[in-house]
DNA sequence: TCTGAAGTAAACAGAATTGTTTACTTTAAT
DNA sequence: ATTAAAGTAAACAATTCTGTTTACTTCAGA
């Protein structure tokens, strides 16, 4: 659905370029000029699918969800696994992502940062973003428990994100085990 | 200690009017411009006290944790609560704090999330920020369990994080008692 | 009263930014 | 082979940004 929005070739590179740009270096530091080099492609064409730079934030930060969106449709995808175990998996590779030296925290949070209160179709692919990540949450929770999906799906998004807010900027090996954490938490529902 | 950096009253109005106008509008979308002329002071006054505006946003972190310190100081000041209860304190302040609409998450993250990789000094700063984080509430979990502290106090600054970065994006109320939810964690080590 | 520190106002330099335009080239499909 | 779409290269316009410099003002204390 979002990644069918990316037809071209050039269109593509353009936004997987931006988007590792953006996330490495920021928005505002990064210039169409160095996005439009490192994608090889001329500024014209750049300005000709983004008219823009701001509507190309927008299209790298659906990027940035319809990629996630297929990691998640793979952890869906597994029927051998409960639901628990789906969770416990986002988890432990959650863990992993976060750990490395090049983790730069959620983009969509970053933007948040960078673009509030001054560029609303930003600030709604945002919101759009988390509302997505814990809907996809609350559809495993509904799975451990129908009458308090929601709660726990936000009480394991608030460990999910505490992580990754923490792992962009204290750098350091985590002194808990998350997925052990979010599990007890799970229990409490099952 | 850190609050002594800023002697000149000028000094001082330019670290806070900084410190507002990056808050809610960003690092490099603040440009020193509006910052002395929303401060009232020429820019060479600015430049006086502050050679190059990264060295003032590295000031303007020192005073965010300044600020954040007095406030800690307050809660460790009141004898008559228990650690314990100076801990839910602080959750009680963050949700109201997190639900505020002009709320714009932790200025060490977002400083982080512009100029990682960027400027060693504002990364350290934020850094640091972290770290004294940690250590503040490593320093009340102490009198709950002296064994496993440093393992509470994460627990609990996981949960301020995912919080704090919740509230920056996906405004509108929190579905869960998160004071409950650091009371039940606290309880496993009492 | 004189002096020196602190500050103002405003022009200026130089680089960097986003975005436009012109002229030319490649390429794929009919 | 021809043609239309897609792309390139590069100059250009118009701002905007950080940082510098010059010339002037204010004011408290010795």
């Amino acid at each position: 659905m979002d990644a069918a929005e990316i037809e071209s070739p050039k269109k593509r590179k353009i936004v997987e370029t931006a988007y590792h740009l953006f996330k490495t270096r920021g928005f505002y530091a990064t210039g169409v000029d160095l996005i439009m080099q490192t994608a090889s492609v001329s500024k014209r064409t750049l300005y000709k699918y983004f008219p823009t730079k701001n509507e190309l934030i927008v299209s790298v930060l659906n990027y940035y969800r319809a990629a996630y969106a297929d990691y998640f449709n793979q952890i869906l995808a597994q029927q051998d696994k409960s639901s628990r175990q789906k969770i416990l998996n986002i988890f432990e590779d959650a863990e992993q992502w976060f750990e490395d030296i090049n983790f730069h925290g959620c983009l969509a949070v970053n933007a948040m940062g960078e673009f509030s209160g001054k560029d609303r179709a930003i600030e709604d692919s945002c919101i759009r973003f988390k509302q997505w990540e814990i809907d996809m949450l609350t559809m495993l929770t509904r799975d451990i428990t129908s009458r308090q999906s929601e709660e726990l799906a936000y009480k394991l998004f608030v460990l999910l994100e505490g992580m990754s807010a923490i792992a962009q900027v204290a750098k350091g090996k985590c002194p808990v085990n998350m997925t052990a954490m979010a599990d007890e938490m799970i229990k409490k529902y099952l």
